[in-house]
DNA sequence: CTCCGGGGTGTAACCGATTACATCCCCCGC
DNA sequence: GCGGGGGATGTAATCGGTTACACCCCGGAG
C-alpha cells in the first residue's frame, strides 16, 4: 500500500507538507499543492484511517447499537442515521443483537477506537447500566430508553400520547370493547403504548379487561397468534390496537384466515407507520412515527456532542407522532395530532 | 482513557506482557496472567482498535457498500451479513447511496484502514470499474454484478431461472397475456429477471408485447404507477409479474383501488419473498430469495478471503431460488424448484 | 561444575498518520 | 546594508498497540 511517505518522496516534499495539503491545514504554495495532489492521485494514495485516528483521536464514524435488525423499523432507522452521518462526512458502524447486559458491555468495549459516539437503542433495562459506565465524556444518544434522565441525551417517541389518541379515536367511532396486543413487558416503548391505551380507556370510562391485553413480541407471527387468542374471547373485542405495525399486520392476516371482516367486524390499528402499512388490505390505520427522522435527530444530537464536546447541552427530546387514519379502523375521520404542543 | 501502559504499570509488568495476555500469544505465567487480567478489568481497560489496526494491519471489520437502504430487502441483507460477521468476531461498517462511479470510488478510498474487506452490491455498471481499481489483494465480494468475471468473488441470485419458472407457472395456469413490471434498465438483477420472463414466453410460444413491459424502479410507488398504465392497455393483461415484491405490492394496491379482483381478474406475482409478502391480501406469490442467506454467504466468502489471503479461490456462486405459490396468482399449485441442479 | 536450552519477561522498533516546533528564505522598511 | 517578520517547509515526537529480539534465570545433562 502507498503511504504518505511514498507520496512525500515522489513529490519531493516532507510528509508534513503532504499532510497539510490533504487537510488544508497550514500554508502551502500553490505549486507544491498541485504537485502533491497530482502525485497522490497518480499513486492512488488514500490516507490510512486507523493511523489518522490514532493521532487525531477521531474516527469520523458513529456507532449504532441495536437489539435486532429484523423488519422495516430498523431499516428505516438506520437509513435516517446513515443519511445524516454521511451528510456530515461520517461513517456508520452497526452492531446488533445486543439485548442482554453482558453482550452490551462487550459491544461497548469493542467500540473504543472505532467510533466517536454511539446511538444506542436497547429497550432492555440492562442497557442503561452498561451505558452509564461509559466515561461521561463519551457522546451517547439513547433512543427510547426509560431510565434516561438528564444525564443523557435521548430521543423518545411520544408513545403514550400516540396510543392514547388512537384509542380515543376508536372510542369516538363507537368501540367499547377494545383489545390491545402489547409489546414485550420489559420494553419501554411497549410500556408507554400500553399506558396510553389504558389512559384513553379510563378517560372515557370504558371497561378494560385483562384478558384483552395480550403480550406479543413485535413480530408479525406474535401478532397473528395474539389475534387468534382474542378471537376466542367472549365477549369478543370489536377493535384491536397493536403496539406496532408488524403485529397489526399479523393480526390482519389472522382475521382474514378466520373470515372476519376488517373493519366491519373488527377494527384494527397499529403503531409506527412503517412503509408497508399503507399497502395492507385494508390499508392500516396507525400512529405515524417518522422513523428515519428519529434516526436523523439522534444522529444530529450525537454529532453536535462530538463537535462541541464540553459545552454540548444534554437533553431529552420527544418525537411527536400523528394519527394516520386509513381504512382498517373504519372511520375515515380527520387525522388528529397526537403530540403535546 | 486507560492505555496498555497504565495497565502494565499497575500490574508491574511490561506492555509486551499485557499484550500477550490479551491476545493469548507468547507464554505467560499463570500468576502474571491473572494479575494482568484483574488489573485490566479494575481499570476498565479496552484496547484501542485503531492502534491495534495500525500495527497488525487488521481491522476485524467488514464493509458493506449498498446503493440504498430503503425497504425490507436491504434490511434482510444486512441482517444476514451482520449475523455472520458477528459470529466470527467482526464488526460491520455500512455505506449506502453509492450509485454513481465517482461516489463509489470515494467511498472505496475512504474505507482504507477501516475494513478488511468489502461486500459490494451496486447494480450500477460503474461499480465494476471502481472495484477493479482496487488492489487485487483486497478482498471483495460482489453481489449481483453482471460483469463479475472470474476476477472476483461474487454471489448472484438465480434471476433468470426464477423469473422463467414463475412465468411458466402463470402460463400453466392458462394465462396468455402476461405483463411484466421490470426494474431499472441498467440494473443487472432486473435484466436477468426480464430475460427469464421473455424466455418463458418464447418457450411457450406466447405473445410478448412491448407495451406489456413497463419499467419501474423497484419501489412500491413505481409498481403502483406501472400497474395503472397496464390497466389502460387493450387487450388487458390477465397476469402481472413484477420484478420485485415491492412493486408487486404497489400493483396490488393499484388493483384494489381500481376494483380489480386478484387473482380472479388479474393474477399478480413478485420476486424476492420479502417477509411482508405473505401478509399481503391476497398473500403474494413470489420467487423466494433467501435474502439473509445471500448476505451470509457473501460474508462467509469474504471472511475466507480475509483469512486465507493468497490461496483463497475466487469463484462465482449462484444462490438458488424457489417458487412460492400463495394466492395472488390463483393456482395453489405445487411449488416447483426454479434453480439449476 | 559447566554448559545448554527454553520458558518468562522486557526493550524498543514499527505501523502511518498529525502537529508542535525549528529552520530557512525572501522581502520589506529603515 | 541590515534586522525583523512571516510564509513555506522540514524534523521529530506522538498516538497505542504488536512483536522481533535480547536477556535472564533455572533445571537437567554431561
Amino acid at each position: 500500500m502507498v503511504t504518505i511517505k511514498d507520496v512525500a518522496r515522489a513529490a519531493r516534499v516532507s510528509v508534513a507538507t503532504v499532510s497539510r495539503v490533504h487537510n488544508n491545514s497550514g500554508p502551502v504554495t500553490e505549486g507544491t499543492r498541485r504537485r502533491v495532489r497530482t502525485v497522490a492521485t497518480r499513486l492512488g494514495y488514500a490516507p490510512h484511517a486507523a493511523a489518522r485516528t490514532l493521532s487525531t483521536n477521531r474516527t469520523t464514524t458513529v456507532g449504532v447499537l441495536l437489539p435486532d435488525l429484523y423488519g422495516e423499523f430498523y431499516s428505516e432507522l438506520i437509513r435516517g442515521i446513515d443519511q445524516t452521518a454521511q451528510r456530515h462526512g461520517y461513517h456508520l458502524l452497526v452492531a446488533s443483537s445486543h439485548d442482554r447486559k453482558p453482550t452490551i458491555e462487550a459491544a461497548l468495549q469493542s467500540m473504543r477506537g472505532r467510533v466517536d459516539g454511539l446511538v444506542v437503542m436497547s429497550p432492555a433495562p440492562g442497557a442503561y447500566g452498561a451505558v452509564r459506565d461509559l466515561p461521561a465524556s463519551f457522546p451517547v444518544v439513547l433512543l427510547n430508553s426509560t431510565a434516561a434522565g438528564r444525564a443523557f441525551d435521548s430521543i423518545a417517541v411520544a408513545n403514550a400520547p400516540g396510543a392514547r389518541a388512537m384509542v380515543r379515536h376508536l372510542i369516538a367511532l363507537g368501540h367499547r370493547a377494545i383489545a390491545m396486543i402489547t409489546g414485550p413487558a420489559k420494553n419501554s416503548d411497549a410500556a408507554g403504548r400500553v399506558r396510553g391505551y389504558r389512559a384513553a380507556l379510563r378517560d372515557a370510562g370504558v371497561r378494560a379487561a385483562p384478558a384483552w391485553e395480550i403480550t406479543g413480541d413485535f413480530t408479525e407471527t406474535s401478532g397473528f397468534a395474539a389475534c387468534l387468542r382474542l378471537l376466542g374471547e367472549r365477549p369478543r373485542p370489536t377493535a384491536i390496537f397493536a403496539a406496532n405495525d408488524a403485529m397489526a399486520i399479523g393480526a390482519l392476516s389472522a382475521l382474514r384466515e378466520a373470515n372476519v371482516r376488517v373493519p366491519e367486524d373488527i377494527a384494527v390499528a397499529g403503531f409506527d407507520d412503517i412503509p408497508m402499512a399503507r399497502y395492507m388490505h385494508p390499508p392500516l390505520s396507525t400512529v405515524r412515527v417518522n422513523i428515519s427522522a428519529l434516526g436523523e435527530r439522534a444522529t444530529r444530537r450525537l454529532l453536535d456532542a462530538v463537535a462541541n464536546g464540553q459545552h454540548h447541552q444534554k437533553r431529552r427530546e420527544t418525537l411527536p407522532v400523528t394519527l394516520v387514519i386509513r381504512e382498517s379502523c373504519g372511520g375515515r375521520g380527520q387525522p388528529a395530532t397526537a403530540s403535546p404542543p
